[in-house]
DNA sequence: CAGCTTATTGCGAATCGGTCGCAATTACCG
DNA sequence: CGGTAATTGCGACCGATTCGCAATAAGCTG
């Protein structure tokens, strides 16, 4: 996807924070925060500021650049390159892992929310916390933690 | 659901704060915010601190009583009185109220990521923004108007 | 390239939901 | 009626995000 063209049709200036910014999204493959984002253009350059990546993080969500998930109970936002709508999240309490999921449940439960209950779905959001498969099909009956728990 | 005993069960006191904060929580139909909770609290008894209405939520949530959410993109969590775990929440972007629906999505959902991708769902959140059926089936293409916003 | 316009930035202060440490209370057990 | 640990009230604190505003620079246009 073509960040310049992206931005133009929309009346926008590239600038250099939005490059970077963009840069760093889409090149790590992982969730990052905000603030890792911030700290990753600011080693590049130490210019940008805190607030122009926030203010080009929101941006780029408005125009389908980037999608925002609150990913964990409590934590800031997770940032990632725009996906299909219909991806859902499994993210491992164990690993902190965070897996995508795309299949019709987003899908079916569209239609059965407008077919049966006249709710007409717009965005849907799933978030799955549970245990992925690298770390075990089961939680051991007691020790709730890390792979490798110190017993 | 007896608050007392609920409490008793797990060796925890029986105090005015936790008190209050189940009664208003219990008595509330609507998703309500901690602060607008302790709004409430506060106005039957003023002694009762912000910090200890937050403490209490996050208890009830620990031993069940209540439920955390967030509606919102970027809003506040939502608090209500625990219901089953097989509940999704329906936001309608019109009028601004949440609907709940309780489907075999989420069981579905569980098994199909259990049986075909070795995750083990724990906790399973979802959120539909949308609109309700009261508030008509699709958004005229153009004017975004409010039926009745309410409750 | 120089000049102009205005979108965008950098900066720092402000907001906001929520948490924390600690001394004063108080629920509960005997 | 104590005694004692759980809980509270208080106020400072925190981290994420936003905001206002003056300075800067992107993208014309000539």
């Amino acid at each position: 996807m073509d960040l310049e063209s992206e931005l133009r049709v929309h009346d926008l200036r590239v600038t250099t924070p939005r490059r970077l910014v963009w840069q760093v999204l889409s090149e790590s493959a992982d969730h990052l925060t905000a603030q890792s984002i911030f700290e990753k253009v600011n080693a590049v350059d130490a210019a940008v500021n805190r607030s122009s990546v926030y203010r080009t993080l929101s941006l780029f969500a408005e125009i389908g650049l980037a999608r925002e998930s609150k990913l964990g109970e409590d934590e800031a936002s997770r940032w990632e390159p725009a996906h299909a709508d219909d991806e859902i999240h499994l993210v491992c309490e164990s690993c902190d892992s965070v897996l995508h999921h795309s299949g019709d449940v987003v899908r079916s439960l569209r239609s059965h929310l407008g077919d049966h209950h006249d709710f007409e779905a717009r965005a849907v959001e799933i978030v799955v916390r549970g245990r992925c498969a690298t770390c075990g099909p089961a939680p051991a009956s007691e020790s709730t933690s890390e792979p490798s728990p110190a017993s």
